[in-house]
DNA sequence: CCAAAGACTGACTGATCACTCTATAAAAAT
DNA sequence: ATTTTTATAGAGTGATCAGTCAGTCTTTGG
């Protein structure tokens, strides 16, 4: 591993355990075990490590879940795999999932650009429409629909994380949530 | 209002703008009008007046619910009523709610104590327990069913937050969402 | 009315930390 | 082969900040 991806993996661990404050970035160095300086010549301040860890963890959820979906299956399949795949990759990466929550509720979220935030939600805002303009879903507006997704989706992820269920009892679960979702914004008839 | 009440003011309003770091306590002394050294007599530490601030806050989000619950009510308008009257309540107290969602990922949440948790959440644990008991829940665990009700909440405020819409678009969103919330973990005949 | 306790002040301090600077070594370009 | 660029190091620095301290003012209880 590079000494760059060693800075961003330390600085990670580091932020989820003691907090941005609590972390000086010679401590980054040292667990990364690089010199001081050797972490300013990668990222200019501390803040633009913080950043671009954010944006770095972005893009390898997004780059997941786009090699996950088939372009070809239906809306309803398309957004089953985006819900499922998103927590299994946040099961798997709690650290990263943790990391994107904490930076949301701090100053540093200000810092990203608007593309780099376009970029992040192109997938869901996309599939979103699909549902609207189908009319698939409920006549709901679409921000709200977007919310609910996103908010269930960390609420499962934390129900997950603070019950130690075997494998196939997160399936279950994350099965039983989607359907539950599923009927909740969509119009559908049994 | 008294010294220790600005302080708390001046704190809060300061740690959601700037952060927990980005906000010394000469600032929050300042803001509050008072000395740097008074600060300390109030509060031991910075971290006490975080971490006082945060029980401060949801001890009143908590009475404010259960002056506005009705015990003789059915178990539907009581979870009805504590799910609009947060809304209400964040909405109307937004630099508080934000805050609450700050410090939940913040290193300082490690210090509040098993028993300010457990009055924290007292309220809300006995309803769910009193709608799995009484079968009107679906058959799920219950720590799922919390989850998946605290997360719509904070899905919802978000949405009325970022919309700005009127207090009657707002009521029939909080309206609309609640009857989704409740079909989707409800057993219901129709 | 007095003494003790508590509230309050703000200058001060020791520690910490983000970032710089100088130097050297390695790699790439010419 | 020589210059230029890039990577790495780590000691050093100026600024900042949480928390202290020694003392003054205010309240309260006897």
């Amino acid at each position: 591993m590079d000494k760059e991806k060693e800075i961003l993996a330390a600085a990670l661990k580091l932020f989820v355990e003691f907090g941005f404050h609590g972390t000086p970035t010679s401590k980054i160095a040292k667990e990364a075990g690089v010199a001081n300086g050797t972490l300013f010549h990668y990222f200019k301040t501390k803040e633009d490590l913080i950043v671009g860890l954010y944006i770095r963890i972005k893009e390898n959820l997004n780059g997941y879940l786009l090699s996950k979906v088939d372009d070809q299956s239906t809306l309803e399949t398309r957004m089953k795999t985006i819900y499922e795949e998103s927590l299994q990759w946040a099961l798997i990466h709690r650290d990263e999932f943790y990391f994107i929550q904490q930076f949301h509720f701090s100053p540093h979220l200000a810092k990203v650009s608007a593309e780099d935030i376009e970029k992040q939600t192109r997938l869901h805002v996309g599939l979103l429409g699909e549902g609207v303009k189908s009319k698939i879903f409920k006549s709901l507006p679409v921000g709200l629909i977007g919310t609910i997704l996103g908010s269930q989706l960390y609420g499962v992820y934390q129900y997950l994380v603070s019950n130690d269920l075997s494998a196939s009892k997160q399936k279950q679960v994350i099965d039983e949530t989607f359907v539950l979702l599923w009927e909740m914004i969509t119009n559908i008839k049994q």
